[in-house]
RNA sequence: AGGCCCGUAGCUCAGUUGGUUAGAGCGCUACGUUGACAUCGUAGAGGUCAGCGGUUCAAGUCCGCUCGGGCCUACCA
């Protein structure tokens, strides 16, 4: 017994009586989850004996906020840890943050602005320092919010991914990729974010449909009065063109070939180039190339050796080239111009309405532009074939499977990743020149300087991509590039949790380094959760204001309640629409258990929790409760396996407010309540108490804080584990508890108190009547068990007397799971109401008897399904007829 | 353009390899506080499983088409 006091933990001194009626997440939860972490429960040892488990988090921006989403992936890795933690595995839930470049760089630079200053005028060196300080100064944020929702992470084992140890892992990938020939740096069209000032990958265009204009304009053709027209999108970017291009077989344009078109406002020579990638039902079936402003002329430009003009800069202004009337407009501006220019001296020809997709920044949400710069690349094609693979071959398994073609589509058609990115804050590109330029990749400033042997060198400004330091995570966390023992014991990891829209992004990109680097997977298993929607379904989003706040869900309803609603809401391939009201509902739950608790803890005397109990010479109900938890741990663990959490969340459910409160707990009052004289029913203070501890171990992966609380005042649980719920063991099958015979003789006691209940109601019978009933089971395993149990059905059903045999005459009779039901009251007379009801149920029934004997009696039925149907039927039909029979006495009666 | 997912009770969703009577939570209606819980209990109403066609002894489930909603990928200047 601890001898400390504090709020709400009061173990082994406070009684169920002493407990509070409602209960109060706050006065408990924190304290557990500080308590834990002192114990150092969730630490994982190495070395260890035990098997390893391991799952690496999806680090959240260091300088974030968790989002709902956020909530229920930590929701499903706690789960999952806790729940093989209590298996007895060494499991791991290692935590981090990224240092999310752009995203975090840009909060910063909000910053500055409101402060009056700029990253321009701060410097690098400065800028780059403010950058640490304000992620010291939030870095503390992710872990609170992860201690809120009861999270058991190793925090002795935190990573981040711009620290020492991660910084060493990305140089040693990038020279090694640089050595193999895979990363290279080069002059190439890359996606320009003129807001962001640095280039984007492809995956962080957001194509957005737009509604614009295309322009139509006419180019004479050199030599001749002829003029053709283009139709183009982005006026200003004719100032770059160099060529026109037709298709090779279109016949309007036959003349056309080894000739060359006059560019309008400047004057420049256009020559006709033919190539078949141009549609010749688009438009007019010509198209001016723009090489340096367009990714498909940069394709056509390179086959046809077209040279290039970049007229639009990297700030999103018209350069130099652009001619003097245009240089130094932006580029919207530049457009109108340039299109009251051509209006004016008569070569537009027409604008039409055009509706058309537009590549967006991601996160600054302005137009794309596409421009020709120098940057560091990498050629994923080798990789993407290696993760083909291990997917198709089940080393690693997308979840839920659905997922598997468009891996395959996106692998199959990966382009190279444009790694650098033009910021400040991140790992800077390892490469130096010298002052000739010669450009030399290493580990470092020192081992540069040997190779290029001098020191005169200059390190390339860019910093990489954030997704590269990411893409090495789950194997840079443990230690890598060096063999260290918690990559040899933690390594592959098990499973990933994570949302779907980060799939490639980042899923994808692990898998392909982890082969590259290990040779191994990353993990196992990607669990793929949706997104969680607002009630409506609708998107959350801060600009809509329909964002819920995952610590403001705690404050209300408790970890616990949020934890569940989340997991039992995760099913696989679809999003998550929240309703705080669901919430409410399992907040509810968690008190219904807290009273659960509370009832066995006052009642239960000097009982305590068994390790096991041998069902021999206990009384129906125990058997089966125990019957049914063995039955449920099955269950759940096998869902646990399958990723059903879901699934899994309705049986504890279901289970514990049905099985265990509703019936068992009912069941047990008669025996627990002394004062009735029944023949007493041996050990049900111990069933009820060793119950109540294993659906709490059950439900601990779920609900955390919850269980432990109430698992700590359960007397004698030192018996399951000294310390901590935490670390019992998870409750497995228990085959010595199965009983299908008392499982069947208590379902028809059950639905015999059902049946009467509802026929009192029918009959309008005030719940102080007293009724004497009659009851016939054709079973006589379940005839004895209602016999033996009969005091129950007079506590449960409210029955005065209990007769077994058939009823008399006047009885109102039903018939339930093989039992035949006859009630005999004084008041015998059956309303209008209660009879309409009868004739409506006899009809439903004898139309249903009518389709079963129609099924029976077809021959390709009977020849063709399979027996254990065929016999289903007859046994159904013959019960129903059974019952069509005690009806009709029924109505006969009156 | 290609791919994926969804359409089941008023709402949000389950529904295993086709197999008896399609379920849950919330909401609704009626009744009920004698012993943990009114964040409770008991009972009830509510569904032509989006539509059409096909396969089958048997379809919510498998196949095809149509309609409606959502998402992803790639795009034509």
């Amino acid at each position: 017994m601890r001898s400390e006091m504090e709020p709400g933990t009061s173990a082994g001194t406070m009684t169920g009586i002493e407990m509070d009626k409602r209960f109060d997440p706050a006065a408990y939860e924190q304290v557990w989850q500080r308590r834990w972490a002192e114990r150092g429960y969730f630490r994982a040892e190495v070395p260890s004996e035990k098997p390893s488990y391991c799952i690496m988090i999806p680090p959240p921006n260091v300088t974030g906020k968790l989002h709902v989403g956020h909530a229920l992936q930590s929701a499903l890795q706690d789960l999952l840890t806790r729940w093989r933690r209590m298996q007895g595995y060494n499991a791991l839930w290692l935590p981090g943050t990224d240092h999310a470049g752009i995203a975090t760089q840009l909060m910063v630079e909000r910053h500055l602005a409101s402060e009056g200053t700029s990253r321009c005028q701060l410097g690098r060196e400065k800028f780059v320092e403010r950058m640490w300080q304000w992620k010291e100064q939030y870095h503390g944020n992710i872990r609170h919010q992860l201690d809120l929702l009861g999270a058991s992470c190793d925090w002795t084992r935190e990573r981040f991914t711009l620290d020492p140890g991660l910084s060493r892992a990305v140089r040693e990938a990038f020279v090694r990729l640089y050595r193999e020939g895979l990363i290279s740096r080069g002059e190439y069209m890359v996606n320009w974010s003129p807001a962001l000032g640095t280039a984007v990958s492809d995956l962080e265009v957001e194509t957005k449909t737009v509604h614009g204009k295309l322009y139509h304009v006419a180019y004479p053709v050199e030599g001749s009065d002829e003029r053709i027209v283009v139709a183009t999108t982005r006026p200003e970017t004719m100032l770059g063109d160099t060529a026109v291009a037709l298709h090779p077989e279109d016949e309007r344009y036959r003349h056309l070939h080894g000739r060359a078109a006059l560019l309008p406002l400047v004057g420049r020579r256009l020559p006709f180039v033919a190539d078949p990638a141009v549609d010749r039902e688009f438009g007019t079936g010509l198209v001016k190339i723009t090489p340096f402003h367009d990714p498909n002329d940069f394709e056509m430009a390179k086959r046809h050796r077209l040279p290039g003009l970049s007229v639009i800069g990297t700030d999103g202004r018209m350069t130099e080239e652009a001619g003097p009337d245009f240089a130094g407009l932006d580029r919207f501006e530049a457009r109108r111009k340039i299109v009251e220019r051509l209006r004016d001296e008569g070569y537009l020809v027409k604008i039409e309405d055009h509706v058309h997709n537009v590549g967006h920044s991601q996160r600054s949400g302005e137009p794309i532009e596409p421009v020709v710069s120098t940057q560091w690349f990498c050629d994923m094609s080798g990789m993407a074939q290696q993760a083909l693979a291990a997917v198709r071959d089940g080393r690693t398994r997308l979840i839920p499977d659905s997922w598997d073609r468009t891996w395959e589509h996106w692998l199959s058609n990966i382009k190279p990743w444009c790694i650098s990115r033009q910021l400040w804050w991140g790992h800077q590109i390892p490469a130096w020149y010298t002052e000739d330029g010669r450009c030399f990749v290493a580990h470092s400033f020192e081992e540069a300087a040997a190779e290029a042997g001098t020191d005169r060198l200059t390190q390339d400004p860019d910093v990489l991509d954030t997704w590269f330091s990411s893409a090495l995570w789950p194997f840079s966390t443990l230690g890598w590039p060096d063999d260290t023992p918690d990559l040899r014991v933690f390594y592959p990891t098990d499973v990933l949790v994570t949302g779907f829209d980060i799939l490639f992004f980042w899923v994808a990109r692990m898998v392909m380094t982890a082969l590259h680097f290990t040779g191994e997977v990353p993990f196992r298993a990607v669990h793929l959760t949706g997104l969680v929607r607002d009630a409506e379904g609708v998107k959350m989003s801060k600009t809509k204001g329909n964002a819920l706040d995952p610590t403001e869900l705690v404050a209300e309803f408790g970890a616990d309640a949020l934890r569940f609603t989340l997991t039992a809401l995760d099913s696989p391939g679809r999003d998550i629409p929240l309703n705080p009201d669901q919430i409410a509902g399992y907040r509810a739950f968690g008190n219904k258990i807290w009273n659960a608790a509370r009832f066995a803890l006052s009642r239960v005397g000097e009982a305590r929790v068994q390790e096991t109990i041998d069902p021999a010479g206990l009384a129906a109900p125990e058997r089966w409760i125990l019957s049914r938890l063995s039955r449920v741990a099955a269950e759940v663990d096998a869902r646990f396996e399958t990723f059903r959490f879901d699934e899994a969340c309705n049986r504890l459910y279901h289970f514990f407010w049905g099985d265990f409160c509703d019936w068992y707990i009912e069941l047990s009052k008669p025996a627990l309540m002394t004062a009735g004289g029944e023949a007493p029913r041996p050990r049900v203070g111990e069933v009820l108490l060793t119950v109540l501890d294993r659906a709490l171990r059950l439900l601990h992966p779920v609900m955390p804080f919850l269980t432990e609380e109430l698992w700590q005042r359960l007397p004698g649980h030192e018996a399951i584990h000294p310390e901590t719920i935490c670390l019992a063991a998870y409750p497995r099958r228990e085959e010595l508890w199965e009983d299908a015979g008392v499982e069947a003789g208590m379902e028809a006691l059950i639905e015999v108190v059902t049946r009467l209940r509802a026929l009192r109601a029918e009959m309008g019978l005030s719940p102080k009547v007293k009724i004497d009933l009659h009851l016939a089971a054709s079973d006589p395993g379940t005839g004895r068990l209602l016999e033996e149990q009969a005091p129950l059905l007079r506590s449960l059903a409210r029955v005065g007397t209990v007769t077994l045999g058939t009823a008399p005459e006047h009885a109102r009779r039903d018939l339930v799971a093989g039992v035949e039901i006859g009630v005999s009251v004084e008041k015998q007379e059956m309303t209008a109401e209660e009879r309409s009801r009868l004739d409506k149920e006899l009809e439903k029934l004898t139309s249903e008897i009518a389709r079963a004997e129609e099924r029976l009696g077809n021959p390709e039925f009977l020849a063709k399904a399979p027996a254990h149907v065929v016999e289903g039927g007859r046994a159904r039909l013959a019960e129903m007829r059974e019952r069509q029979a005690t009806l009709c006495s029924s109505l006969e009666l009156s």
